[in-house]
DNA sequence: AACGACGTACAG
DNA sequence: CTGTACGTCGTT
């Protein structure tokens, strides 16, 4: 806090910090939520059609640029994630000092992919959850 | 594509 | 302040 940043102040942004469990636990409450709520989603409908919120991460006037100068955290979720301990042998875990790279195989599976391929999965994944039909082209038959 | 280097965000 | 590691760019 004491620091004073170049860039805007923090504001809203996704919170990946948690272990794989609560990550799992969180989803499989979306999910259920999704199921067997309808009436919920029919408000969130509502507000949408009022314009009250948009999905749309491309109306770029808003936060678009905060976010993309904030960094991505580790899903918490994926195998990588869920490793303990450096291997101790990858390019990364030998030249720590000036790699500055965390151990390739406790690499985050998300923070792999570029920016914009996770940021349309992430949208997209968004998108299906809210049960509006998304254009976003279904790119993952890898995604669990 | 993989790797190396480096700036720097971010947490402790 | 310090250590870790994400983001990005240049090189191989």
């Amino acid at each position: 806090m004491p620091r004073p940043r170049p860039g805007p102040p923090p504001q809203d942004i996704y919170e990946f910090s948690m272990d794989a469990k609560e990550a799992q636990s969180l989803h499989l409450q979306t999910k259920s939520l999704e199921t067997t709520s309808p009436l919920s989603k029919y408000i969130e409908t509502e507000h949408e059609q009022a314009g009250l919120f948009s999905l749309s991460p491309f109306d770029g006037t808003s936060d678009a640029n905060v976010d993309q100068k904030k960094r991505r955290k580790k899903c918490g979720g994926c195998t990588p994630c869920l490793r303990k301990d450096n291997c101790g042998t990858c390019a990364n875990c030998v030249n720590r000092k000036t790699g500055k790279q965390i151990c390739k195989l406790r690499k985050c599976d998300q923070l792999k992919k570029r920016r914009n391929e996770w940021e349309v999965s992430e949208v997209s994944e968004r998108l299906k959850q809210r049960g509006k039909g998304c254009k976003v082209k279904e790119q993952d038959g890898k995604m669990q």
